[in-house]
DNA sequence: ACCTGAACACCGTTCAAGT
DNA sequence: ACCTGAACACCGTTCAAGT
């Protein structure tokens, strides 16, 4: 007597990402879950081990987002370094666009695990792809980190608040740019 | 008919930054606090509002010691140059000493207000005091952004787990700072 | 095989009643 | 004046019972 499957676990993956887009990460309860679904909160259970796991799938599915977009913002260009900066715009715009899946890439809600932290490195993969071909193996891990941590730093305090002092915002993101991104090809 | 105080203020504020020091942010609970100084949880309301609020008496009390330390950091150089790379080491160090303080620094749990963004301007001053002297007042504003951006990503991966790649950490660090901090002065 | 109601432990918070 | 027990609404999660 088998009762028929309400949901897939795509569609119940597609209605968090969509209520932590709206209202973040804090504000999402298994209970406001099942009721987009149309489903008891009980149910969900059946399906992801508990709300953490929830929380990593869609994570997952962000990063890989992440890695489609930065992808697409290098491939328009030949040069590692009109790359890079492209790519680093576009991050920001994604940013700024989804702020709250932004947080939730960095959520401490969400528990580290092996598949979580793949889907991290692949999103970063454009990155080290192209300071690899542009700087060598050697010197394109250190390199991705100089210039990963300027730009989530900056988005992160922007996002944040941080930098609501006047100036020009941009301008200051395109300078750390210039300072951080030109040099490392020595 | 008065009761007597049992507590300060003060006291409760030292002892919810005792268990977020240990247990983190997320763990910290109007119950651990009251058990921590020895009174009923509800008692906790006659002094802050709510837990946001005792969160940003925490987060205050953590931005001021951050600017004493980077005041202390910045004391030893008169170079301004050496003064950024001091404080910058200083900064992280804090945050690899203390990562659930580090955490309640940009915690989306602490609710923003006027006191809050204070104390932060606050804890920035030494760095923009530094750069408005080496680079004067018209262009201290986007470095402080581009520095700070800097090293509050790095050290905000750093304690995510975001560096376990391999390599030298360290060396990534002064090779950011190297890219960003001599060519501020042009 | 999946779904559900009922229940548990634990939150933050309110408030009337105590001293 | 400050503290407290009791209560409320809301969590995440478990599980026996339904189909």
């Amino acid at each position: 007597m088998p009762a028929p499957a309400k949901v897939t676990d795509d569609e119940v993956v597609a209605a968090a990402r969509r209520l932590i887009e709206r209202h973040g990460v804090g504000a999402l309860s298994m209970q406001a879950v099942a009721d987009e679904v149309g489903v008891r909160a009980p149910s969900l259970y059946k399906r992801f081990a508990d709300r953490g796991a929830l929380l990593a799938a869609v994570q997952r599915g962000v990063f890989t987002d992440v890695e489609r977009r930065l992808e697409g913002a290098a491939a328009l260009h030949t040069s590692a370094k009109l790359a890079l900066g492209s790519m680093a715009t576009s991050y920001r715009a994604f940013a700024r666009a989804h702020p709250h899946l932004y947080e939730l890439m960095f959520s401490r809600d969400v528990p580290h695990d092996a598949a979580g932290d793949e889907a991290r490195r692949i999103a970063a993969r454009p990155i080290v792809a192209r300071l690899t071909d542009w700087v060598g193996a050697e010197r394109a891990l250190p390199a991705a980190r100089v210039v990963t941590a300027f730009v989530h730093g900056f988005v992160s305090m922007e996002l944040q608040g941080a930098f609501r002092l006047g100036g020009n915002v941009d301008e200051a993101f395109r300078l750390g740019l210039e300072l951080l991104v030109p040099p490392l090809g020595r």
